[in-house]
DNA sequence: CCATAAATTTAGACAAATTCTAATATTTCT
DNA sequence: AGAAATATTAGAATTTGTCTAAATTTATGG
């Protein structure tokens, strides 16, 4: 665990936020300004293979990531991306019965516009 | 409906794949020869939006079209990114259930590793 | 503590997927 | 036909993410 790891880490789990690799990156730089891009992704996908964080694809745009690995849903606003975590009781279990195997992984995501947005459309 | 989208179309609905947008561009060319990959990206975005496709989001990888745009589910095999269509009864409703709210279109996508990759990788 | 190996970091080059631009062509409407 | 709107085209540009090679740090074993 280097510095550079740690400081990864603590920004992801710092706020309830899902950020891209970017912000990340910004936000990592205002804890440890010589920390590079490369660095940043090269942690991310080793926290995601040590299935501490997970990785939200992000439809077209850049993936977000999230601070815990325990699947779960995400609702994803459409107009800009915000995501929210959601939890749909024994659905891994179905998904499991109805595919009649065992999964790897899953990424459930419903779009849904959220309020600010909603509020912005409603206007224009 | 211009010749270009026509074609477009036309390659997504001949067989089962879920075609990249580029593996649409080169079918799309055998038909059509001068067509650019602009125009089909535009198609594709175009026939997204008119709900007659549906874009399914590429995980990293290039994102796949699917031929119908009624939502269900995907399951994509994390090492060829192979996707199948899977169905799971009375799940639009769950979610709406689960979320107390409509939902524009979602997204489920189980990583199941396919029967062509798993015997290659038992090998290896 | 030193030497060596192994892993990590860094900056920037590179690559893939997709979008944008500006000119041209086509379609639609009157 | 003429004007306005829309679509197409080729290629440039952008975005997101990976790769490379050199420098640095960390771990290991005497």
């Amino acid at each position: 665990m280097t510095r550079q790891r740690a400081v990864v880490l603590e920004v992801i789990r710092s706020d309830m936020c899902h950020h891209t690799a970017e912000e990340i990156f910004h936000l990592a730089r205002l804890r440890l300004p010589s920390i590079s891009r490369a660095t940043v992704y090269n942690n991310l996908r080793a926290l995601e293979e040590e299935r501490i964080i997970r990785r939200i694809s992000g439809d077209g745009a850049a993936d977000r990531y999230d601070n815990a690995y325990e699947p779960h849903g995400h609702i994803v606003c459409p107009e800009c991306g915000a995501v929210k975590d959601f939890f749909m009781d024994g659905f891994a279990e179905a998904l499991r019965r109805a595919l009649g195997t065992e999964v790897d992984s899953y990424e459930l995501k419903a779009r849904v516009v959220c309020d600010r947005c909603k509020l912005h459309c409603v206007g224009s």
